[in-house]
RNA sequence: GGCCCGGUAGCUCAGCAACCAGAGCAACUCUCUGUCGAAGAGAAGGUCGGGGGUGCGAAUCCCCUCCGGGCCGCCA
């Protein structure tokens, strides 16, 4: 028997009443009467009551918070009307007939049972706050996650393979994490954004189902849900098309719904096309789960005497409004607001109106003619109370500038408590049909929506060489209440539609597209399979199902916003020995 | 790189030009045999993030700067 414990502290019961036990844990609470000491002992499991009488056990008066001890003792029934209801265990209690001492522990920097303490308090001193009581839940429910998916995934014949964490620089992607190479003096390694590569070629290498519980790194700024680090779960396969796909991943997804939080989970997922998520919500990752739908009304005001939205119209844009229903009290520093982020988004203004006493008060209605005001009316259901937003542009700008719109006004909807959101929805959808290319205006070049590697839907390739943006790729998005919760695609598997991708489509110099892509078009030249796959976001899985919106809440050790780690210090500067080996000189630390 | 919010005791926060900057909790000392965020008493604890400015007077107003968080850009 182990002789610290024979029970852990969230275990024992009536019936066990009148046993010989020996517990250890923390300190979690104690309540000194002077004759009598209260101490809640607590362990990963739970807390237990813990009674000592001082005359007995004189060094109960010198325990803390925190401090670890062993306890032996029996187990004794609550005196009537001392039973605690909110403690599985609070109808018993321990009385210590023996206590030892395990270790002391300095005073807690910050109460541990507080709930709103600074974060990098809490990151600094991550080992104390894992003892919280919902980090180790959601510490917990990310294993069971885990173990979920690994079981899953096993029952439907895939093998869990590992890729190698030094891999070599694809600066097409996110920017990467450089790693330099000692035995090649000069030369580096890159930190893999995603296993994308290793799991192509472990198809072409005819492993046909593979998946990974992968880290991926992005040196890129931080959010609430995006950290330097992160984990994916990594599937490949190949023979398959898209539907193929859909079903394996819905069914990984109902069974970790189903066995993390007891959720049934509809399936099949509806899919909405690309172009209609855009139309209808501004974001290729709407969330659905309010209204506020975008209207167009390119035809109501193309001959329009309001030359801002006849003007957009008539050089090929749109004229498109939002109906943020109850909103019409916002101030005009709210409305400056929303026409500064807007203008951040590369609109020229905002125009708007607000419905009020019966009038529309608005600085551009003078301009519109009963046809123009009745259409809106008609198709936004204008009514008393109501603030109407417009975008008039190049129909993707004009959607997006709508669509991050529409996600403030429902967020200061929310706080005003005119919009309700329950905690308890998942709506999940697939969006498909994304164009397989994009213009950048920056570059002033075509490049892959997703990655160079996903093929274009077979009807479709005709128009690779006429009309590239219209060629839809065979890409498909998870979306869950407005988070990209998963992407994927089906590949390129012949060898000369990726080297036109990468030459005539994406003008990617030969040499370049042969020095960073050439194995992989090799590989796909000896036989590759046609494959495809995916890669959800475990951190966001976990912290959807713990109920969190910040990732750092389900990660042991996260980083903070600068991607430092505050308890061991990390980045920090190296000896200089290290750098001469590495052949590398650095102009020192950047003044600040 | 840009915008927004915040920084006052160990923690959470109040004070927002006028007694000597406060409260609750924690820590410390004491009292107490049924508490469960124990209670009571006492004593202690502050470069008001830092620097500069305006004022007779600044935690409070202005400027600069540092730190934390959120968002935009960025994340093939």
């Amino acid at each position: 028997m182990n002789s610290y414990r024979t029970h852990h502290c969230a275990q024992l019961r009536k019936p066990d009443i009148g046993q010989r036990v020996v517990l250890s844990g923390w300190v979690d609470a104690r309540r000194d009467h002077g004759g009598l000491v209260f101490v809640d002992l607590r362990d990963r499991e739970g807390v237990t009551q813990i009674v000592f009488d001082p005359q007995q056990i004189p060094e109960s008066h010198d325990l803390r918070s925190e401090y670890v001890i062993r306890v032996e003792g029996e187990v004794a029934p609550r005196p009537e009307g001392t039973v605690n209801p909110k403690l599985v265990t609070g109808e018993i209690e321990v009385k210590a007939a023996q206590l030892c001492a395990l270790n002391k522990s300095e005073t807690p920097p910050y109460p541990l049972d507080e709930e709103n303490v600074n974060e990098d308090l809490r990151l600094q001193y991550r080992y104390l706050d894992l003892r919280r009581r919902p980090m180790i839940a959601n510490l917990r429910m990310r294993h069971r996650v885990t173990k979920i998916i690994r079981d899953y995934f096993d029952e439907q014949g895939f093998l869990e393979i590992e890729t190698p964490m030094l891999f070599k620089s694809t600066p097409e992607g996110a920017r990467e994490y450089l790693v330099p190479s000692r035995t090649n003096p000069g030369l580096f390694y890159a930190l893999p954004q995603s296993p994308q590569q290793f799991k192509q070629l472990l198809m072409v290498a005819g492993v046909e189902k593979y998946f990974q519980i992968a880290r991926c790194f992005r040196d890129e700024d931080l959010r609430a849900d995006r950290q330097p680090e992160f984990t994916q779960v990594d599937v490949e396969m190949s023979f398959i098309g898209r539907e193929d796909i859909y079903r394996v991943i819905e069914g990984m997804l109902k069974c970790i719904w189903k066995g993390a939080i007891n959720h049934d989970l509809q399936i099949p997922l509806p899919r909405i096309a690309y172009q209609d998520a855009m139309n209808d919500f501004g974001a290729d990752k709407p969330d659905r789960r309010f209204g506020i739908q975008l209207k167009d009304f390119t035809d109501t005001f193309r001959s329009s005497g309001f030359k801002v939205f006849a003007g957009a119209v008539a050089s090929g844009g749109v004229v498109k409004a939002i109906n943020a229903k109850g909103l019409a009290c916002v101030t005009q520093g709210q409305i400056d607001l929303l026409t500064e982020q807007a203008k951040t988004m590369g609109a020229k203004g905002l125009a708007w109106i607000k419905v009020e006493g019966g009038a529309w008060k608005s600085p551009i209605v003078k301009f519109f003619s009963e046809a123009e005001k009745s259409a809106l009316t008609e198709r936004l259901v204008i009514e008393e109370g109501d603030l109407i937003l417009f975008a008039a542009d190049k129909w993707s700008a004009a959607c997006e500038v709508l669509g991050k719109l529409r996600l403030t006004v429902a967020e200061m909807l929310q706080k005003m408590g005119k919009l309700n959101i329950p905690k308890d929805v998942f709506d999940f959808f697939w969006v498909v049909d994304f164009p397989l290319i994009t213009f950048d205006p920056e570059t002033q070049k075509y490049k892959a929506t997703h990655h160079p590697f996903t093929a274009p839907v077979d009807e479709d390739i005709p128009l690779l060489d006429r009309e590239p943006t219209k060629v839809r790729g065979q890409h498909y998005d998870l979306v869950v209440n407005g988070i990209e919760l998963a992407g994927g695609s089906i590949r390129i598997h012949q060898a000369d539609v990726q080297r036109k991708v990468f030459e005539d489509v994406l003008k990617i110099p030969k040499e370049t597209a042969e020095s960073r892509f050439g194995y992989l078009i090799k590989a796909l030249g000896y036989g590759a399979p046609p494959h495809g796959g995916i890669a959800p976001g475990l951190d966001r899985i976990v912290a959807l199902v713990c109920g969190t919106e910040n990732i750092r809440e389900v990660i042991a050790f996260p980083k903070n916003a600068r991607a430092q780690d505050l308890m061991t210090g990390a980045p920090a500067e190296v000896e200089p020995r290290q750098l001469r080996e590495l052949r590398i000189q650095t102009e020192g630390r950047r003044p600040q």
